[in-house]
DNA sequence: GCCGCCCCTGAGGCGCTCTTGACGCCGGAA
DNA sequence: TTCCGGCGTCAAGAGCGCCTCAGGGGCGGC
C-alpha cells in the first residue's frame, strides 16, 4: 500500500490523520516540523506528503522549496489561511494541491486517492509473461511463441481473471460470477469446455497443462 | 504552449475563462454540453480539460466517464456545489482536482499550472504514419498513398481514438461512449458502418483490413 | 427553395461463438 | 469390485455478431 508523511505541529490533528489514514490502508509517518520533515522524507521516500504550513521552524514554503528539488511524488499541502493569495503561492512553490482548514475528512481522502492515482507507482506491469506466452492486459492481446492468437470474448474474460491472480487459486463461483454472471453460479460445465479450449490455444502441451492448472473440486489457477 | 478545453454551458463564464486563459497564455477552445464535450476532446486532444459538472445534456459524472478510459491528461472539475459529497464524487470517478463555484481565477490558474506541470510535457507524436496511410492528429488531416482523403467528423472520431491507441484493444462501449455519447452504448451497428467506411477509405483492401482490425465481441484495433 | 452531404436505419446473408449433450477417464468411497 | 462425482473431450445446432448494400431524413450552403 501507499506510504504517506504526514507533517504537522498539531498533535491532535496529527493523530486524527494518523488514525484515519491508517484504517484507509495507507502506510502513516509524521513529523512535526520542517527539518523533521525534510529528513524523514530523504529517509522512507513516501509516495506523498501531506505538509501542513503553519510549522514552528520554518515556514511551510521554505519545506516546499526544500522537498521538490529531487522529491518527485505529490504533496499536498494543508493550511488555517484559505485566502486564495496563499494557494497561489503554495501550489506555484510546487504543492500539487491545497486544502484549507478546517477540511472534511472524506474530501481529503478522494483528494489523496486522486493525487496518487496519478502520480502513483506504475498501475502493475499489464504483460503478464510465461516461457511459452504472453498477456497483455492493456492491450488485450495474446501471444504464443511469439505469434498472435485469437481469443474470443469467453475466453479472455477467463484468462484475464485467472493472469490477474497468479499463482493464487480462484473459485469455481468467482469465476463464473465474474465471466457469465451471478445466475451461472453452478453452470461448471461452462468451465471445463472453456479451459479446455484455453489450454488448446495457449498450453504447450493441452493433456498436460503446466501453467493452467485444474484444483479439482475447487477451482483453477494460474501458474506463472 | 499548452491547450485547455473548457466545458461549461454558461456562455457568460466561458467567455471570461476564455479571455483569462488566452492572456494566461493558453490555447483555449470550449464546449457547451456533454456531447460536444466528448467529442471535441477525443478530436483535439487537449491537455487538460476545464469541466462544469451542470451540463444541459448529460450529467457531469457520465462526462467524466466517457473520458477517463481513454484520456489521460487532467480534468479539473468545476461545480457550483460545495457539497463534500459531491467533491469526493467526482475525484473518485476520475477527476484530479474539484474547484467550487464562485472561484477566485488567481486560484484557478494556480491549480491548472500545477495540474500541467505534473502531467509534463506531452510528447505525443501528432502523425501516425502506416505502409498505406497517414493520420495526421494535430492538423486533423488523412493522407492515402498521398493524397489527402476528406473524412466525415464521425468518421473522425472514431479514426483519431484508434490511432491514438496503436496496437490496443479498444471497446466498442468505449468507442460509442466517445464518439456518440454515454446514451448510445448498445448501438453497435454504427460502429459497423463507420467501420466500414473507414476501410473503404483507407485500407488498401476493405474486404481484407490490415490496419483496422475487428476483434469479434470486443471492439477494434488499430494495427500500426 | 434546391442541392449535397452526412447521419441513421433496415434487410439480407454469412461465419463464428456459445451452449448443450453424450461419452470416457480417473480417483475415492462403499 | 462396483458405483459415483468431478473432469476433459468432441461434436452439433441455435443464435448472435458482423459485413454489405441501399434508402430516407435532416441540416447547412447556395
Amino acid at each position: 500500500m501507499s506510504r504517506v508523511l504526514v507533517v504537522d505541529d498539531d498533535p491532535q490533528l496529527t493523530r486524527a490523520l494518523r488514525i484515519t489514514l491508517h484504517a484507509a490502508g495507507y502506510d502513516v509517518s509524521s513529523a512535526a516540523d520542517g527539518r523533521t520533515a525534510l529528513a524523514k522524507t530523504a529517509e522512507d521516500h513516501p509516495d506523498l506528503v501531506v505538509l501542513d504550513l503553519g510549522l514552528p521552524d520554518l515556514d511551510g514554503t521554505d519545506v516546499l522549496a526544500g522537498l521538490r528539488p529531487w522529491f518527485t511524488g505529490p504533496v499536498l499541502v494543508l493550511s488555517a489561511r484559505a485566502d486564495s493569495q496563499d494557494k497561489v503561492g503554495a501550489l506555484d512553490a510546487g504543492a500539487d494541491d491545497y486544502v484549507s482548514k478546517p477540511f472534511d475528512m472524506g474530501e481529503l481522502l478522494a483528494r489523496l486517492r486522486a493525487l496518487l492515482r496519478r502520480g502513483g507507482p506504475e498501475p502493475d506491469d499489464p504483460v503478464v509473461r510465461t516461457d511459452h506466452f504472453t498477456v497483455d492486459l492493456a492491450a488485450r492481446q495474446v501471444t504464443v511463441d511469439g505469434a498472435v492468437v485469437r481469443l474470443t470474448p469467453t475466453e479472455w474474460g477467463l484468462l484475464s481473471i485467472l493472469v490477474r491472480a497468479p499463482g493464487r487459486l480462484v473459485g469455481q463461483r468467482q469465476l463464473l460470477q465474474s465471466v457469465w454472471g451471478p445466475a451461472y453460479e453452478r453452470e461448471t460445465h461452462y468451465l471445463r469446455v472453456y479451459m479446455a479450449q484455453l489450454r488448446r490455444k495457449l498450453e504447450p502441451d493441452a493433456a498436460h497443462p503446466r501453467y493452467l492448472l485444474t484444483e479439482p473440486g475447487m477451482g483453477y489457477r494460474f501458474r506463472p
